[in-house]
RNA sequence: GCCGCGUUCGUCUAGUGGCCUAGGACAUCGGGCUUUCAUCCCGAAAAUCACGGGUUCGACUCCCGUACGCGGUACCA
């Protein structure tokens, strides 16, 4: 039976390189059949920090790697901890000094373990390994003995961990003999970098997960870039779901060097996952992402306008606004047009807008200014990207014609008297 | 310093001794499509496989060394 288990310690959001821990634990759990577990480690009460375990339990949820079971706290096993550690001083492996408990190291001969991402042996020389704490003087146990302990009684195997835990690898053996305990086989993973080369960590600006939801980002999307970052499927597939990621995932297909973290091909990648969904999925997902949104029984109507336009959720608002808010208009835009004597055109357009039969159609429109263009002897695509300018007050919008039929005539008209007055004004 | 781990295009990577004059993806640049922007399609540029020694008929692939990077060196995890 595989038993994984995520154990962060709540000293903060879920990061993201946790979220790729987490993953690749939930993959290789659900790969075996197996369990997915989370264990909270909060045995260093000065680094607690509040609401914690909340965002990295509902980050979880978001991401959609569930959770076998109820959370485990560290903190609340204190007594195993502690009945454990005695047992390890009666045995004569360890012993009392300043309040802690000290694990007596072995000096000689070497410890190696061979590590799962990359079938890799690795190895150290025990007489480099000193003596350490086990027990603090708080009565809470240090890492070490927390993950021997919990990991034996939980029976954990494969430890899945970040690649920080390697040094730390003949404590852990060491323990488990001293208990007598069968060793779990280790996946100990490359730490994830940042551009800069450096650690990919909280004090180095690496988000939460939980800024990249509010980015709009995607969780499948979230996921799918974590798994390549570092790993590839066998069949080279490039966007896969959680259960294609389940049935290809093998630990041994992990890289073991530090990938860095480009945020560039998850917005691709986003946006490729937006692509593929379907209107009514987008939809429903811009209704949950913009709460406060001032027209969302029009969204539906438009999303078949942006799907190709976005790559985040986020991006929908600063491409669609001016159809429900009001327009500010700006005269750089207009002066980055190629055409000269905007005023007189406008109000040509204007004309002709008023008389075109309504419900105005596409073809029409079309023909319409295609024909105007030409008595003036101006291109089409800079007549109708005036238009576009005087509806929308941008350069990038949707598809002309849709978003004046979204926007309604009445409210089209308006916006280019509006940007006829302006153009006067500011001349 | 010491201990451990790593090093293929800018980035993620394929590659397990001959298929590699190193393949794909993102990003970049050019072109096509197009009423804008995107999408889509086509193409280009981009890695002397960190460096130096071996081993071998043959090395990106195996061994050793050097450099560089990362991690650890806490009564933090």
């Amino acid at each position: 039976m595989i038993k994984t288990r995520f154990a962060p310690s709540p000293t903060g959001a879920l990061h993201i390189g946790g979220v790729r821990t987490a993953l690749y634990e939930y993959l290789v759990a659900k790969k075996g059949n197996g369990t997915f577990s989370l264990r909270i480690e909060d045995t260093d009460r000065a680094r607690i920090v509040e609401g914690s375990p909340e965002d990295i339990i509902e980050t979880l949820n978001w991401l959609g790697l569930e959770v076998d079971g109820e959370p485990i706290f560290q903190s609340k096993r204190a007594d195993i901890y502690k009945e454990h550690a005695k047992k390890l001083v009666m045995g004569e492996f360890a012993y009392e000094q300043d309040g802690a408990i000290y694990f007596k190291t072995k000096k000689e001969g070497k410890t190696s373990i061979v590590d799962l991402v990359g079938n890799r042996k690795i190895e150290f020389d025990n007489a480099t390994q000193d003596d350490f704490v086990i027990l603090k003087s708080d009565g809470f146990p240090t890492y070490h003995l927390a993950h021997v302990v919990d990991d034996h009684l939980m029976e954990t195997n494969p430890v899945i961990r970040g690649a920080e835990w390697i040094s730390s690898i003949p404590k852990h053996v060491m323990l488990f003999e001293a208990f007598g305990w069968e060793l779990p086989q280790y996946a100990h993973l490359p730490i994830i970098l940042g551009p800069d080369k450096s650690k990919l960590s909280k004090r180095h600006g690496a988000k939460p997960a939980s800024e990249f939801r509010k980015d709009g980002f995607l969780p499948e999307a979230i996921l799918n870039f974590m798994a390549l970052l570092g790993w590839t499927p066998p069949s080279g597939k490039e966007i896969l779901s959680l259960s294609e990621m389940i049935s290809e995932f093998d630990l041994s297909d992990v890289n073991i060097a530090n990938p860095i973290f480009d945020i560039t091909k998850l917005e691709w990648m986003n946006g490729e996952y937006i692509r593929r969904m379907s209107d009514g999925e987008l939809t429903k997902r811009l209704h949950e992402f913009l709460v406060d949104h001032p027209a969302k029984e029009k969204i539906a109507l438009v999303v078949p306008l942006i799907k190709e336009r976005i790559k985040k959720l986020s991006d929908f608002v600063p491409l669609t606004d001016f159809l429900w808010e009001k327009l500010e208009y700006d005269i750089e835009v207009f002066k980055k047009l190629n055409i000269k004597d905007q005023n007189e055109i406008l109000s040509k357009i204007m004309e002709k807008l008023e008389n075109m039969e309504k419900p105005w159609k596409n073809k029409d429109f079309e023909k319409t200014f295609r024909g105007l263009a030409d008595e003036l002897d101006i291109k089409a695509g800079d007549m109708f990207q005036l238009i576009r300018v005087a509806v929308s007050g941008q350069t990038v919008t949707p598809p002309l014609f849709e978003s004046i039929q979204i926007l309604g005539e009445d409210k089209a008209l308006k916006r280019v008297k509006e940007a006829l007055e302006f153009l006067e004004s500011t001349s």
